[in-house]
DNA sequence: ATAAATTTTTAGACAAATCTAAAAATTGGT
DNA sequence: ACCAATTTTTAGATTTGTCTAAAAATTTAT
């Protein structure tokens, strides 16, 4: 056992808290970029007045540093946190669907339930019973027990040019309208999609999915993630 | 959907509250017998002053009767919500053992947090994955969606006279030593037990199990439940 | 450079769940 | 029936996480 899941291991984290550490990661503080408050708070749909509260219990806590009126940035220990909770909550997303018949467009809400549960030894086994999967049902990355994973390559729909061929594997929004609107429409992660055509006046596309054509707005191709087919 | 698992539904429940309401209930508080405020506290781990204080918000939210200096029972929708957390708590405790390798002794503390997840469609795919178990891993049985169970046919293996045949089909206490104990010594549900021999200075008692011999205490065997074979 | 707009922090309050200490009610022994 | 012991409740304080309103710092615009 690393020294840092040694950390890991004692610091007892609130469910609020932990839904800080994991929100400010998604922001981006996971780099040196600053984030700020209002950012936290509007994800958190919090006051600013309660991020700054927390922001500084959790530079106590060593899981950030914290300058007044600068913004925050995840420490190496807040990242490995972040990244805990980031799994665990990918991984009982794919067990949901995988086991327990939830459609994609379920799973969200009871995953953040699930990702507060303290039990290294529960995710390690949900982990291996689903065989180690890469990718949550939205088609994002799930980080290794010691916080690896791999971004995957892959562009926006909406910036492929005419002609071009990709393989659909993830989605931007996870919305339950846009996820039901891919399911009604037969848009699935694995699908292979080609660019048939862009309509010059309002950018929609016409694609080839499933051997069908089919036209989509701007707005529902700048939600879908491709691997471009070299 | 039955008239009171509507109610269920709307119901928005602390994780404290709960964990209150199935305390009661263990003590005895689905039938009319008054559950003192020093009972639970004990229970709870926690002081007679806060029983007194959740009391009174459970009894305005309508989950128990409360009289001043007489002590609580849960009401008709108390015993409803009381029924489902045990449901939650012991389909849980299957699913760790089934299907995740977990031993008898690990479960419980794990199933604690487990059991407050909200959400329907969870825990009746969990019960529909295990194939609608009717028994936890300590014998103790689970409650249907709609809160009926059946209590088992079983006594204390102390209880039992020489030369009488049983099966064992529960624990009482559900201690990590207790339970180790029963696997070091290869007891386990579904065995088969035969009194041989009680003796009378420390009425410690003589067991066939497995085709061996076993010498175990009294202390052991009122642990130990089994349903006597006629 | 100064003023205006925005962001962030502070100060003080509140609800939930707990605690301690003291008061009130009940129970039990004689 | 009385006193003493026990149980239970009340009153007031504490912690966590939140809020509002006002003050302070920073950023933007003129
Ligand atoms: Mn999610
Ligand atoms: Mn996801
Ligand atoms: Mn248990
Ligand atoms: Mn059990």
């Amino acid at each position: 056992m690393t020294n840092k899941n040694v950390f890991l291991k004692k610091l007892c984290m609130t469910r609020s808290e932990e839904n800080y550490i994991k929100i400010i990661f998604h922001l981006g503080g996971n780099t040196s970029t600053l984030i700020s408050t209002n950012a936290i708070a509007e994800q958190m749909a919090t006051k600013p007045s309660s991020v700054t509260d927390m922001s500084k219990k959790l530079a106590e806590k060593g899981l950030l540093h914290y300058k007044r009126y600068q913004g925050v940035t995840l420490t190496e220990l807040g990242v490995k946190v972040a990244l805990s909770i980031i799994r665990k909550h990918r991984l009982w997303e794919v067990f949901l669907v995988e086991k327990l018949d939830f459609t994609w467009d379920e799973v969200h809400e009871v995953a953040e339930q699930l990702e507060h549960i303290k039990s290294e030894k529960l995710i390690d086994q949900i982990d291996a019973l689903l065989g180690y999967p890469k990718y949550d049902p939205h088609g994002d990355p799930i980080p290794s027990k010691d916080g690896e994973f791999l971004e995957r390559d892959k562009q926006l729909l909406s910036d492929m040019p005419k002609q071009s061929i990709g393989v659909c594997v993830g989605v931007k929004d996870t919305s339950t309208p846009f996820l039901k609107f891919l399911d009604k429409n037969q848009i699935a992660l694995g699908n292979t999609i080609k660019v048939l055509d862009i309509e010059d006046f309002d950018q929609s596309l016409s694609i080839l999915i499933n051997n069908k054509k089919l036209n989509i707005s701007h707005q529902i191709a700048s939600n879908l993630y491709v691997k471009k087919q070299n």
